[in-house]
RNA sequence: GGCGGCAUAGCCAAGUGGUAAGGCAGAGGACUGCAAAUCCUUUAUCCCCGGUUCGAAUCCGGGUGCCGCCUCCA
């Protein structure tokens, strides 16, 4: 079974087939870092953080690659606004990405290459472009001409005459056409900007991601992913340089995901609802910011709501209690294999995970697959006998499908009690055997206020965190 | 105007031809000193109207409602 997916470029499900057998050149659109990123910036890092460590897991060598916009109109105008040079407003919001990333449990990229440290090979791209003849320079701004391709809109399915008809007209008559766009800016009084054969300027924003995909990852990507918006201009357009530029298809699956919404409406600046991840760090855990983004289909709209966070905390309650008992489990269980059955109950348990998988990446589906394996953990650990390796199996798979692959799942062990509580733990114990049951009642309620459940169990007290 | 998406239980959400996954919440039962956890059982005229088909949530046509993109917004 090979994995499909949804590639915008055909708007079909495909099978996965990368150039090079058992590797993936995998780009994506990393954040523009003039601010904190909001829930819909973290859903696509979070979830092609899982679908590159899935295609890890399917045996592809990923060279996944994410940039760092860090120097354009937004950036310049932040700078303003809070007194600082743009490359220090830079630099403190990627520190703050990374923060905010390592909370949702999104691994580094393998290079996290950033605009303005590739400036040379932006303008190597722009004057080869214009050799080509697809740019020309105009008072120190370059444009490209996307229109000189005839097959410019091809991603986005926008016929070129809509194109060029509801293009809605920027003010500016340097420009061939109101369709061409900047590959490089000349740079107003002040504003950064670095030497080029164009005079003093900026490169644009489109440019950029040519460049650094070209640069780390060669002429044509596997895969190439990013935000809805970014299908129409921004991908269109870098496959237009791209194309122009190497002569060689720039990427072969585009994947597109799908937007939050708050509440019913959409997320934007202008209604005043956007939600930073920074802030939602502080009411919710990274683990349950993470489920949420990955307990629909990556396509479709998410609707964010405390109300969905709260339930998801309780599908969290769930795995991890499962968890927690195999583990009290396993310390009372008899030595001995994992009994061939549950091998192959697991087996089933991981055809279903990869099926669900493959199917265009349908976490949704892969999640209660996970919960599958949790009720194989809970029907295990409520049996008299049963042997270590069959329990130390379940928690195996749970901690390598949700836990490595989904990143949902928390793999590290609970830290042991310290001596006052499992003190408290054997006294509770005494009073029970005494029957003296008030005093047990009065211990656990003791420990419960500290946030120690007790769960009297026939292998023993268990115990878990609130 | 052009391109596209969505409508499934109280809530979240899978499911693209064979009589509805999973989670949250609820109800009943088992287990327990009481609990908790768990297990079992239980909760859906799949937006509406037509059509195709032996058979449709799934395909086609027509409605209704909501939404996104159409130059720098993930």
């Amino acid at each position: 079974m090979t994995i499909q997916l949804y590639n915008t470029l055909t708007r079909r499900k495909e099978p996965f087939q990368p150039l090079e057998k058992d590797r993936v050149h995998f780009y994506v659109c990393g954040p523009t870092v003039y601010n904190f990123i909001h829930i819909g910036n973290a859903r696509v890092f979070v979830f092609f953080d899982v679908v590159r460590r899935y295609l890890t897991y399917r045996g592809y060598e990923v060279h996944y690659i994410q940039n760092f916009t860090d120097v354009d109109d937004r950036l310049i105008k932040q700078s303003i606004e809070e007194g600082r040079a743009v490359p220090e407003v830079a630099e403190s919001y990627i520190k703050a990405y990374f923060e905010d990333m390592d909370d949702l449990g999104v691994n580094r990229a393998d290079v996290h290459p950033r605009a303005t440290e590739h400036i040379k090979e932006m303008q190597d791209a722009i004057r080869a472009l214009i050799k080509k003849g697809y740019a020309y320079e105009v008072d120190g701004d370059v444009y490209y001409r996307p229109l000189k391709k005839e097959d410019y809109g091809q991603l986005s399915n926008q016929p070129l005459e809509e194109l060029k008809a509801g293009a809605r007209i920027e003010m500016n008559d340097r420009k061939d056409n109101p369709l061409d766009f900047a590959l490089w800016k000349k740079a107003k009084p002040g504003e950064i900007s670095w030497d080029s054969p164009w005079g003093k300027g900026r490169p644009g924003w489109h440019i950029e991601c040519s460049a650094m995909a070209r640069k780390y990852l060669g002429d044509t990507l596997d895969i190439h992913a990013g935000g809805m918006d970014l299908c129409f201009p921004h991908h269109e357009n870098e496959i237009a340089q791209s194309e122009a530029w190497t002569g060689k298809p720039f990427a072969r699956y585009w994947l597109h995901n799908g937007f939050i919404n708050m509440g019913a409406e959409k997320m934007s600046k202008s209604l005043g609802n956007v939600e930073r991840v920074r802030d939602l760090r502080s009411r919710y855990t990274g683990r349950e910011l993470r489920w949420f983004l990955l307990s629909a289909h990556y396509r479709n709209p998410i609707s964010f709501s405390d109300e969905s966070i709260r339930q998801i905390g309780g599908a969290i309650a769930r795995i991890d209690t499962a968890v927690t008992n195999l583990s009290h489990r396993i310390g009372a269980a008899l030595d001995g294999e994992a009994e061939k059955v549950m091998r192959e109950r697991l087996r089933t348990l991981t055809v279903d995970f990869e099926k669900a998988m493959d199917d265009d990446l349908n976490t949704a589906n892969a999640i209660s697959v996970l919960f599958e394996g949790v009720h194989l953990a809970n029907e295990l650990v409520a049996r008299d006998v049963v042997s270590r390796g069959s329990l130390e199996a379940v928690l195996g798979w749970l901690n390598h499908f949700g836990g490595d692959i989904l990143g949902l799942v928390k793999t590290t062990r609970e830290v042991d009690l310290e001596a006052e509580i499992e003190a408290k733990i054997e006294e509770r114990q005494q009073a029970r055997r005494d029957r003296d049951f008030s005093r047990a009642d009065a211990i656990r309620d003791e420990l419960a206020a500290q946030g120690i459940l007790l769960e009297d169990t026939p292998q023993g007290v268990r115990w878990r965190r609130k």
